[in-house]
Order: structure tokens, then C-alpha cells, then sequence
DNA sequence: GCAAACGACACGGGGAATGG
DNA sequence: CCATTCCCCGTGTCGTTTGC
């Protein structure tokens, strides 16, 4: 081996292939920057996680050392896995394996006297306290937890008093818990969860419970590490643990999140940074960005009116108002702190979102309308208006009044008129003049005008029409032109058809 | 009578905390 | 390590009111 050299380091210096210096950072320099063919290091693979790895090739890097590539050769897997990495990648770390160290298979191999990679054996097996405890012992760490994955069914197993099977087996795979077996030995039950975890992982969890396995990582190596993988730490204000989706349990800090309705379990860690670090590697380096950035405030901010009017312009669209609305757009609604937009096609309300302005909430009605249809209730909304604005002056009315020989008939009441009445309306404060007719003993609506006069012209209108039809004593009216089908004549003009009620 | 506006409630998903 | 629970918030839906 050409071992024996420190990895990395501080004021490390390197060279290029054709020996010319390379020049190298004062400060920290990363694991592998000093790396030589035949070193032992650790890796972290594509899955996360920390192994022993060699180094098979150096490929120098004129402009900086940091940029310095290694080829690793994972140690007990297949050589297809070897990799290149770059040492500014955080993905190298100092060997830090106990002495003694041996590939996992070989290991498992040797111990339990079987082929690698270990066969599965989900049943327990007679005989197996045959095997050799000491190795077996080696394999499994002996302080607590004394065999990993055995229990004492005394404890563990309610009500159940069987001392013959005191050591059961318990695994989780894929959240499901499963029951494996029950032994009269601690050793035999740690075997059978050995066999069921595989060598690999045995070997893994036996290194990390005698202290060899990964360090936990300081807050201020797990912001290293995310620079590292061009990750960022998603902040929290809301949590405690000043990370989203890490939380406080007992001496721990635990990253999960939801996925599909379910929990999804990261991991426990030493600092929260190291958890929030796992958390950005599972969301990803996109999401995990965007949600940091949104957390800092600068995720994607509310529209004001300006920029919601700019954006409908930019787009093509016209904003739908609505006089009769408070918040001035049609569909557009306040709802708590924000304004809702709502669309009602085929009898169904559809809520289009909730948004911090009505301007921007307006923006979304009319990007759903679409531009087409935007424009037509845009213009449908300032005819309209635009009628309101131009609706006959009081002189204009009694012009009109007095062209068709009619008389407004003036009344002491509020408005003046006879048959109008002021209508305050609840939305929007417009004044309206509501024109009625008592007619079987009720009134009946016939129409709402802008003005006074408009009502007082309909109404005219109205009494003037009064005795050209006879209403029987069930209400009814009597229509004399009436064909032998039961219509009438749709050339004569005809105000009511129905059974006034 | 119809559509829009509006209030209220139910429901579901996600974040965080907790217990086993 | 996982399931469960609580809480909050966004969203969907229903019923009522109002204006036309």
C-alpha cells in the first residue's frame, strides 16, 4: 500500500502532471486534494452514504487544486460503482475506519460460513447455535445495544411470559413491521437479523454502534458540506429548530417530511444543521433553493395593483371590474386577508386562488378567461357603464314622455314619481330608482333605472298599457287572439303572458 | 328565475410534535 | 424509526342573500 500519507489538509500543496505548482489556497484545503494512487479514503456514494473507497486515478487540474479529480474504487463492491469525483464536491473524507477493518462480505463471509454475498434467510434456522459466537459477537457490537435487532420478548412482547422464547426478531421493511423469529439465544436471534439485513449492513450498523461509523456532522461541516453540493439549508421561522421539516426529538434532531400523505422518516441527527442538510439532499438542490429563498422572503412576492395591471397589459388581458363588488373585479372576492377568485361553470364554483391583492386575484380571473373572453366582459362590463353615464337626463325623459303623449306622474314621495322608489343598493352605495306597479294586490317590479325620471317613464309607459288586457278574478289574462294551437299572434305586442302571482 | 356575491363549513395536505 | 396526532392553511362546496 502507498498509504501512510496525510489526506488533504491544511496548506496543502500539489502539483501538475508535468510538475509545474499548481497554485493552492491558504486555508482549508478539501479531503483529496493530496490524494496519491493506492490511498484509502472515504467516499460518500449517490446514495448518501459514507464508505471505504481506494484511489485508482489522479487527474490534476492545471487551474486550481480544488478542481482535482480522483477516481475511487468503492471497496467491496463491483468496479462498475468506481467513480470520479472532484475534491471540492465534499463527497472525500479522511479514512476513519477502526482498525481491523475488512470488507463487509468478507467479513460476513468469514463469520457466518457462507457464500457472499449472504443469502436471506428469513426463517429461523436449527442449529444455528452452532455457529461461532466469538465471530459472530465481532460482527454485532456487545454494549447497547447488546445484539442489534434482538429483544428480549419479556419486554418487548405484551403479555407474553415465554422464557423458552425470551429473544425475538423484529425488522421493518418498507414501514411494515414483521416478526422474524424467536430464539433461546440472544446470539442466534442477533444472527437471524444479521442474516436478514444482509452483511453489508450488518457489518455497517455493528462499526456505527462501536463508534466507527460516520461522525455526526457540526453545524458548521453541514453548511460546508451543502456549499459543497451546491445545496441550501431550507430556514424556518416557525420551528424551533430554525430548519423546515427538522424537528427537536429528545436529544435529537429528526428530519422527515410528507410525501403522498405519509411521513417520510430521514433521519435523526446530532444538529439540526446536519438534518436540514439531509433534508436538502432529499428535496434536491432546485426545490430546496426555492423554498429557502421564499422563506427568506424572496420566493415569488404578492403582485401590487401597478404590477397586476402591467402583467394583464404585457399579456394581452384586460381586468374584469365590477362596480357592484367591493373589491372592484368581477369574480374577485375578499376572503380573510385575501382575495379569492371564483368561477361558476356548469353550476360549480371554482375557486381559481387566493391572493394577496385584488388586482393580482382579478390577473388570474382573466388568465383563465382567457384573453377572448377577458376582453368580451371587459367590454360587456363598459357598455354598461357606459349606458349608466349616458342614461337620459331628466329633460331627455320628459321629451321622450311627452313625444309618446305620456305624463310623468309626480308624487310627494322621495323620488318625486308616482311608482318610484329610491333603492339603496348593499354593494358598491350606487343609487337606483326602482319603478313598481300594484297590480292583484302586489307590487310588482318593472324595472331599476339610473334616475327618477327613467322609472317615472316606465311607469307612464306601464299605466298607459293598463285595461288593454283583462286579468280575471284568478289572475289570469284573457287573450282573445289565440289560434287554434293555443298561440297567439307574435305580431301584435303582448307585456304579460303569464298568471301574475 | 338566474347569476353573482358572500358567509360558513368540511375536507385534505403539510409541518411539527409526540409517543411507542 | 415509524405512526399518530394536532394545528394551520388552502381549497372546494353548499346555502343564503342580493340585484337584475
Amino acid at each position: 500500500m502507498m498509504g501512510g500519507r496525510m489526506m488533504g489538509g491544511a496548506g496543502s500543496s500539489s502539483s501538475t502532471g508535468d510538475g509545474r505548482p499548481v497554485p493552492v489556497p491558504v486555508g482549508t484545503m478539501p479531503v483529496g486534494t493530496n490524494a496519491a494512487v493506492g490511498d484509502r479514503l472515504e467516499a460518500r456514494d449517490t446514495r448518501g452514504k459514507w464508505a471505504e473507497a481506494r484511489v485508482l486515478e489522479v487527474r490534476e487540474n492545471t487551474e486550481s487544486a480544488l478542481l482535482r479529480e480522483i477516481k475511487v474504487h468503492y471497496s467491496g463492491f463491483n468496479s462498475r460503482f468506481d467513480e470520479w469525483i472532484t475534491v471540492n464536491e465534499g463527497r472525500l473524507r479522511n479514512w476513519r475506519g477502526g482498525r481491523g477493518r475488512r470488507r463487509a462480505e468478507e467479513l460476513a463471509a468469514a463469520l457466518l460460513g457462507m457464500p457472499t454475498p449472504a443469502p436471506r434467510l428469513e426463517q429461523p434456522q436449527p442449529g444455528v447455535a452452532a455457529i461461532d459466537r466469538k465471530a459472530l459477537l465481532r460482527l454485532l457490537p456487545r454494549e447497547p445495544p447488546l445484539l442489534r435487532g434482538a429483544s428480549s420478548a419479556l419486554s418487548s412482547d405484551s403479555g407474553s411470559t415465554k422464557a423458552a422464547a425470551a429473544n425475538k426478531v423484529e425488522t421493518n421493511d418498507e414501514g411494515k413491521q414483521r416478526y422474524r423469529g424467536s430464539f433461546t439465544t440472544p446470539e442466534e436471534a442477533a444472527l437471524c437479523n444479521a442474516r436478514h439485513i444482509g452483511a453489508e449492513r450488518a457489518a455497517a450498523e455493528a462499526a456505527e454502534a462501536r463508534g466507527e461509523g460516520p461522525q455526526p456532522l457540526t453545524a458548521e461541516e453541514a453548511w460546508a458540506a451543502a456549499a459543497a453540493e451546491g445545496l441550501e439549508l431550507v430556514p424556518s421561522l416557525s420551528n424551533e429548530t430554525g430548519f423546515k421539516c427538522v424537528s427537536k426529538d429528545r436529544d435529537k434532531y429528526v428530519a422527515q417530511l410528507r410525501e403522498n400523505g405519509k411521513t417520510c422518516y430521514l433521519g435523526a441527527f446530532a444538529t439540526p444543521e446536519e438534518a436540514a442538510l439531509w433534508y436538502a439532499r432529499h428535496v434536491g438542490a432546485e426545490r430546496a433553493a426555492a423554498e429557502a429563498a421564499e422563506a427568506r422572503g424572496e420566493g415569488p412576492q404578492p403582485l401590487t395593483a401597478d404590477e397586476a395591471w402591467a402583467a394583464a397589459a404585457a399579456e394581452g388581458l384586460e381586468l374584469i371590474t365590477s362596480s357592484g363588488n367591493e373589491t372592484g373585479f368581477k369574480g374577485v372576492r375578499k376572503d380573510r386577508d385575501k382575495y379569492r377568485v371564483q368561477i361558476r361553470e356548469e353550476g360549480r364554483a371554482i375557486c381559481l386562488g387566493s391572493f394577496a391583492t385584488p388586482e393580482e386575484a382579478a390577473l388570474h380571473f382573466a388568465r383563465y378567461l382567457g384573453a377572448e373572453r377577458a376582453a368580451a366582459e371587459a367590454a360587456e362590463v363598459k357598455s354598461k357603464q357606459a349606458q349608466i353615464e349616458q342614461s337620459l337626463t331628466a329633460d331627455e325623459v320628459r321629451a321622450i314622455a311627452a313625444a309618446e303623449g305620456l305624463e310623468l306622474i309626480l308624487s310627494k314621495n322621495e323620488t318625486g314619481f308616482k311608482g318610484v322608489s329610491r333603492q339603496t343598493s348593499l354593494r358598491g352605495g350606487e343609487t337606483k330608482y326602482k319603478a313598481e306597479v300594484w297590480m292583484n294586490g302586489k307590487n310588482h317590479c318593472l324595472g331599476i333605472f339610473s334616475t327618477a325620471e327613467e322609472g317615472a317613464l316606465c311607469y307612464a309607459r306601464d299605466k298607459s298599457t293598463e285595461g288593454n288586457l283583462e286579468i280575471d278574478e284568478d289572475g289570469y289574462i284573457e287573450i282573445d287572439e289565440i289560434d287554434e294551437d293555443g298561440y297567439m299572434d307574435a305580431s301584435q305586442p303582448c307585456s304579460v303572458l303569464l298568471r301574475s302571482t
